[in-house]
DNA sequence: GTTAGGATTGAGACCGGACTCACAAGGGGT
DNA sequence: ACCCCTTGTGAGTCCGGTCTCAATCCTAAC
């Protein structure tokens, strides 16, 4: 009906000001709310506001308040829930502080991770999140705190910058997690992450992501107090679509000495493994003991339901958006950093190490010849 | 040449222009990559540019050219995969396009949702796809139109807006499935939906959403042609939290008449209803048929596997941002509209009906038989 | 040797608000 | 009546870019 072709001038103070009367200075005081007006002019301006149905230009506001009200975050995947949910923590928080958020999803490439942290800073955002891709290459990072932007790191820190980081340890958990397992008899752990790497993992291998470090030590240390050999052979990393991680699956399963437990890095990989598991006709806990990072509303629906490491997802992205909020505007950080502890919540999916023949048989009965 | 101590003020094209010896006007064409140029100039304005680490801001430069390369998106919840999904559709092509994205969250609220598309709009954001909350009050919608702004919607239409919405035909696939029900013998088919409504469902009702109202006449549809009478009583809807999912999830399979299948009306919903049958010792399908809209990766681990109603969501999110995208640059609406069609993905959580008398069991002595 | 015409160039006008400054008017104190 | 101080007000600058316009160069054509 109304003509969109000729996109009609926006209407700005001076237009107010024209109907009002007024100088345009005085519109903009009475609109802005700052400054001295009398009664009867803001209620001119107010009214002529509301009749050419005015709305301030946040764009040129932002320009010379220096204040754009919006902040930037990054992370790796939206479609990981453990991200959605973790956004939804930000953007509840953010919104109640009157912050918009413009997200950016970088498919856990560090070049991506780059390029938008730039264009960010570009957009003027007061302040970012960011789950690092990487904890190695952060330059970026180091180029924002230089800039004197705020910035909060998600999930892993980054190298030995000084940034307030919303993390959980995972290092004791997966300590934790490790003795468990080991506790249950397992002695073939296998660790399956989609983590990037340039070649296959190796003991002492540098990480480039913090977090992933940290699950390993984690669980070298409850090798190591147990006086066992931790089986550096089915840590597997690199596992990035569906495909490879059943591949992956398949070959720590079936391998000579086969994994009796498989422990998953996230709750989107998890899905996968699950699957190739179900496939191969292998029963979970019976033949393999399974246990992933992230609870998920779904891992109790299974059968059985999924042991898991519950991490407090949304409440990182709370506090993170509250920290960054802080910095933003000037306060200091929060006295006693907030600590985030998972927990391990034992369901199901996790039992007895069972003998290894019987995973010989399906390995024969598979006839699988795969071996490179 | 790194930081001194804290915020340095940022370097402008007036800088650049001085320490390149050429005036504000060349330095900003040599940089901004227009009008005419030598290469003598270009050459040293690029260079003074990387010496001081010169980057534009783009809030100056949107303001006078009227683009901000950024959309708004508004979704009612990205915690939900189903959103999750198409956001990341959205981003990925926004992306390719130099497009940002800024994402706010509605919880569903209409209200929250003018508020989003009033901010956005002071913004400036160059387009907005919304997943509206309500399609009867549309009125910021309208004026979204009227402001000449690109809008593409999502998933539901707004009353009679002539606006390109990215939807599949909900009425289609809900008459398909229904159909699929009762010719496995249902008849009392129950549909549970998180819907805010003033009052309980009765036919004939103007629901505020058209997807929901879509999907009972869909249903209704079905039922007429089978001559059989549409049991309204099973129609819930206002299923907000877990506890009220799961309360009326035991109502409607424990009343005198029990329904024999349960629909749910997406993936969040899904969880705390099959929650709330395992946990009434009922088996799936046997004792009860059990539905699901959106087909998300964990209702292939379920035993049975869920059936579901696959939507293309991920497209949708693409196509929504394309189409946004398109009308930003002014080009007429892609010929044939994209049409979304979902699939009734038959995996193994429907059955055939059984008899009544199983369910007046399991409703008196709920000494529930732990199943096999 | 001019001269037309395109390539370069700098000054300055915007964009739409926020904010500084100079100045006028009104009230109170002495 | 005089001075001080608190409002109220408009003109104009600034933020950091884009873009117009007129002036200046330079080179090929006449």
């Amino acid at each position: 009906m109304s003509s969109n072709g000729s996109r009609r001038r926006e209407v700005t103070v001076a237009d107010v000001a024209k109907a009002a009367q007024v100088s345009k200075a005085q519109a903009a005081r009475a609109l802005g709310n700052y400054g001295a007006v009398s009664e009867d002019v803001r209620g001119r301006v107010l009214a002529a506001a509301e009749q050419l149905e005015y709305r301030p230009n946040e764009l040129a506001r932002s320009m010379n308040t220096g204040k754009s009200n919006t902040i930037g975050v990054v992370v790796g995947d939206i479609e990981n829930p453990h991200f959605g949910l973790t956004t939804r923590g930000i953007t509840d928080t953010a919104k109640k502080s009157g912050f918009n958020v413009i997200l950016v999803n970088t498919d856990e490439d560090t070049a991506a991770e780059v390029e938008a942290v730039r264009v960010l800073l570009d957009k003027r955002v007061d302040g970012l999140i960011v789950a690092p891709a990487s904890s190695v290459e952060t330059r970026h990072l180091q180029r924002v705190q230089d800039s004197g932007r705020p910035l909060v790191l998600l999930d892993r820190n980054a190298g030995q910058m000084d940034v307030e980081t919303m993390a959980v340890n995972m290092a004791d958990i997966s300590h934790e997690s490790t003795q468990y397992l080991l506790q249950a008899g397992h002695r073939r752990i296998a660790f399956i992450s989609t983590l990037k790497t340039e070649s296959p993992y190796r003991i002492g291998m540098v990480l480039d992501s913090s977090q992933i470090a940290d699950r390993l030590e984690g669980m070298q240390k409850a090798y190591q107090e147990t006086g066992l050999p931790f089986p550096a052979d089915l840590v597997r990393l690199n596992a990035g679509d569906a495909d490879s991680i059943r591949r992956v699956t398949r070959e720590v399963l079936l391998m000579p000495d086969p994994a009796t437990a498989v422990v998953a890095s996230d709750g989107l990989i998890a899905l996968s493994i699950v699957e190739e598991i179900q496939e191969l006709g292998l029963a979970i806990p019976a033949d393999v003991s399974f246990l992933m990072y992230d609870d998920f509303a779904w891992t109790r629906l299974t059968t059985p339901p999924l042991t898991v490491i519950a991490q407090p997802v949304y409440n990182m992205g709370v506090a993170a958006a509250k920290a960054l909020i802080r910095q933003i505007q000037g306060l200091p950080p929060q006295k006693p950093a907030p600590k985030f502890t998972a927990t391990l919540v034992r369901r199901g999916s996790v039992g007895a190490r069972r003998a290894v023949e019987a995973f010989r048989a399906a390995e024969i009965g598979c006839a699988c010849p795969t071996k490179p």
